[in-house]
DNA sequence: CGGCGAGCTGAGAGACCGCTGAGAGCCGAT
DNA sequence: ATCGGCTCTCAGCGGTCTCTCAGCTCGCCG
């Protein structure tokens, strides 16, 4: 696990100018950050898998961050959350910490507790818990078994086309460039060429489609492929 | 996770009164509470590595929690620790989590909201905990006695085997890498290459077979080795 | 409509991976 | 000294995977 990659953020927060605020402010921390406005979207957008953790505010339009990490922790995802709330009454905390949250914020916090918070979170999980399991739609993609699945289905790739699909998937919601491919699955050396990755994905699209996953993996001319779901573009477009 | 044992927690503060209420508290949700009353003893209780969780008051006598904390963390001890402070200046909280601090509390706190992290933190911690006995499915590992059985049979592996083994089933639902096998049963030095795992894993399926565990240990082409069953598949797939 | 460049793909060579039998070296027990 | 068990290396074998090449298709632009 490469130790020092840009973390992928999820804040969920119903207000704009927070979602703003954050999102400016973690990225300039070296984070990617993605946004969602209400609770059914920040559950679906965690669901995938694909942050590193995520910043959740308890009161949400739709579903309450409660109910969005609890629905999170009984699927099995394992991200971890910063509860956020403007309560300060001892019973919301305690709920949230039995629900499984990594830790507990207060409105108004200092943005320099946030970061120290979220750093700290992510040293402690590391890489052994985050993103351990990703998923994009019926696509189940399990780093610790180097399996990939489609509705269940194994796709049995090879080490190769694995390490391609993993990157895509982890970047899931955003175009992955051929040389950025090459570079982290081929390494910096590049010994590689270009046409190595489009032979790779055309592999991997191969299997993809043999188990009924067709449109999944696209390609986008001239900048590179993609792999999304509506939740994703979601949460990765609105830039808050 | 494994069953509920009790927690060792080192509560270290250095009122009588504060020390009393939580060691009658904590025992009464089950768990075993020792108590420092000074930096130095903290410290030197803490290292024993004995305790699953340690309560850090940060003004302490002789050494501040902060001290003691990251005295511990040089010390490579990764016991999860809980400060907790009188203070609540923002400045304190994000220098203790980037000490390497596991949570914070601000006195005065309630006992609910106490007993809710340290149960958050203990389960966050729990999975990586040394197990003794393993199962998997008929597979049973005793490590105390360096014996592993399958369906009651004795396997009678060598030394070098029973290593083997015993990585790959701590580690069961993932895939273990030969450079992994070589680094933690040969040692850091890395005597030998990695045909010797092959050598060793082949010696060790040998066995497996004559006990009739056909398929238990697969070999995932690229990556490694990978011991699991059905039951953990289910486990690790949906219910976590 | 024609041309260009981007992307896709079938074929194939060679490298690489993992397994195995044979056996050398080492050690402790007899 | 001899034996047997354990550890580990070596060489060779299938078989798979990786990657290049060349030809092809397709979309885009003038």
């Amino acid at each position: 696990m490469t130790a020092e990659e840009r973390p992928r953020v999820l804040v969920a927060d119903d207000e704009l100018g927070v979602r703003r605020a954050l999102q400016r402010g973690l990225t300039a921390e070296g984070m990617d950050v993605a946004a969602a406005a209400d609770g059914p979207s920040a559950l679906r957008a965690a669901l995938t898998g694909a942050f590193d953790i995520v910043l959740l505010d308890i009161m949400l339009p739709g579903m309450s961050g409660y109910r969005v990490l609890e629905r999170l922790r009984a699927e099995a995802v394992r991200t971890p959350v910063l509860l956020v709330s403007a309560k300060d009454g001892e019973f919301d905390q305690a709920d949230g910490l039995d629900l499984g949250a990594d830790g507990y914020l207060v409105k108004p916090f200092s943005f320099r507790v946030l970061v120290a918070q979220v750093r700290a979170t992510l040293r402690r999980a590391g890489a052994e818990t985050a993103r351990h399991r990703l998923r994009i739609g019926e696509l189940e993609v399990e780093r610790s078994r180097k399996q990939a699945r489609w509705a269940g289905h194994e796709l049995g790739l090879s080490p190769r086309e694995f390490a391609v699909l993993d990157v895509l998937v982890g970047r899931a919601g955003a175009v992955v460039t051929k040389d950025e491919l090459l570079r982290t699955v081929w390494g910096d050396e590049q010994a590689a060429t270009r046409n190595a990755v489009e032979v790779y994905v055309g592999y991997v699209r191969r299997k993809l489609d043999a188990a009924g996953a067709g449109e999944l993996l696209r390609t986008v001319r001239g900048h590179g492929y993609l792999i999304t779901t509506p939740e994703l573009d979601a949460a990765l477009g609105s830039g808050g």
